[in-house]
DNA sequence: TAGTGGTCTAGACCACCCA
DNA sequence: GGGTGGTCTAGACCACTAC
């Protein structure tokens, strides 16, 4: 046994290629510089496109780069802070906060999660307003907010009244309403197809899943399902919103 | 015009092949039951295998499906939820929570983002404890604490008493002082190969990210990096930890 | 040793954006 | 129309697990 090799470690090459594009990205890359193209990148590297390609998308899931049919890949700003509930306990929709209604309609179709969340019977009726939120001037969050129709009995009607005013008067009705309380899940999900129409992302795209259940009278009134852009998003819980990213 | 066709939208094979696997699988299998393998499975649908695996790639990602080399594919019990900080505001390391320490040790390399979190100047040393957190009997997350060198001066020397000692010096220490408060960050990030192993999975397996600032005298006297297993957790803020999942 | 998922290749064509 | 990233193919070999 001449050859003392510790830890031969077979390291996959697009994992080492992540690691050498990481170390470019941070040294010779300005934000928003564009990249040469993935069939120039892989000839250099001189590896095939697949796994060239392979190492872009872990970069891009590390909010590094972003890539765009068509245009090109960029390197990414640092991700966005983005606040998920200021510490205040308040209604979706109270003043200030950083949602805008887009359509709201009355249905039957419940994901069962949600149904299980809301205490609903299978087949039961709920509003469910579409909602959005924009930060730095981008889509950040599209929400889908399920709202039991007996919690806010006064919408019933609403809806027909303005055309667009089945949103705000559902919205408006939860202010009255005492809230006990809120709690919140996150986890990883892929962006659905009309999801990923709001998010300007492809379908399938990686984003996080924050799902609220607000509390009023002991029993669960409404419940908020917002998908988070996974690539560009830092959520924050708690004061703090400035600092930059640490990710990979 | 004799063909009316409205919205031709023309769907990708592995995500059409994605949705009829997430529907067998809610009608079909099992949870832990083993599906047929990748050749076998992209014969059936009539697929290239890497087609195939992109279908299996995204529901693994969603939690739907567990992957294991040299044994087989299988079908993933419902996410765990996991609470981060059940609104208790402790140090890390306080009676009752759930992790263990694995080693420690005095470092002058932490990361950038960490270092602009402590405060601490480049160069500077500080303690650094990796802990481990498992949860209904897998390891769901790797963590590695940072505290500043001078909030616990007692540690100096405690490291070279016990062989293991340092870990727990460190982390007493921090039990007598005062914590005026707590933050966090959520987001997506990737394994690294030393949280990988300790999490059973490959390097580069999509985590998420959770960043605690714990802040004592005004000041930012640690910080945690935990990151946690996406595929098999979904993390818990506030009371509630029952409930399964909305992912996809 | 046989079977599994993980990596990699060298092509091809498609959908999209922009000049 | 030319260039970009996105999808797809039909192979090959490797690393790992279990028998």
């Amino acid at each position: 046994m001449g050859t003392t090799q510790l830890e031969t470690a077979p390291e996959p090459k697009y994992w080492h290629l992540k690691t050498v594009l990481s170390d470019a990205l941070d040294t010779e890359f300005a934000v928003g510089e564009i990249l040469p193209n993935e069939r120039d990148l892989a000839a250099r590297f001189g590896v095939a496109r697949a796994t060239l390609r392979q190492a872009l998308e872990q970069l891009e899931l590390e909010g590094r780069l972003q890539r765009r049919r068509g245009v090109g890949t960029t390197v990414a700003p640092p991700r966005l802070g983005v606040a998920v509930d200021p510490a205040r306990h308040t209604w979706p929709g109270a003043a200030g906060d950083d949602w805008q209604p887009v359509a709201a309609s009355e249905t039957d179709e419940v994901p069962a999660a949600v149904a299980r969340l809301l205490e609903s019977a299978p087949g039961e009726t709920v509003h469910v307003v579409r909602r959005s939120r924009v930060s730095a001037g981008q889509p950040v969050a599209a929400e889908l907010l399920y709202v039991r129709t007996d919690t806010v009995p006064d919408c019933v009607d609403a809806a027909a009244v303005a055309p667009d005013g089945h949103a705000h008067a559902v919205l408006r009705a939860l202010q009255a309403l005492d809230l006990d309380g809120q709690d919140r899940t996150v986890e990883l999900g892929s962006a659905r197809a009309e999801d990923a129409r709001q998010l300007d992302r492809l379908p399938g795209s990686p984003v996080l899943v924050v799902t609220t259940r607000y509390v009023s009278r002991g029993r669960t009134a409404a419940v908020a399902v917002s998908t988070y852009r996974a690539d560009t998003c830092r959520l924050t819980f708690g004061e703090r919103t400035a600092q930059p990213v640490l990710a990979g």
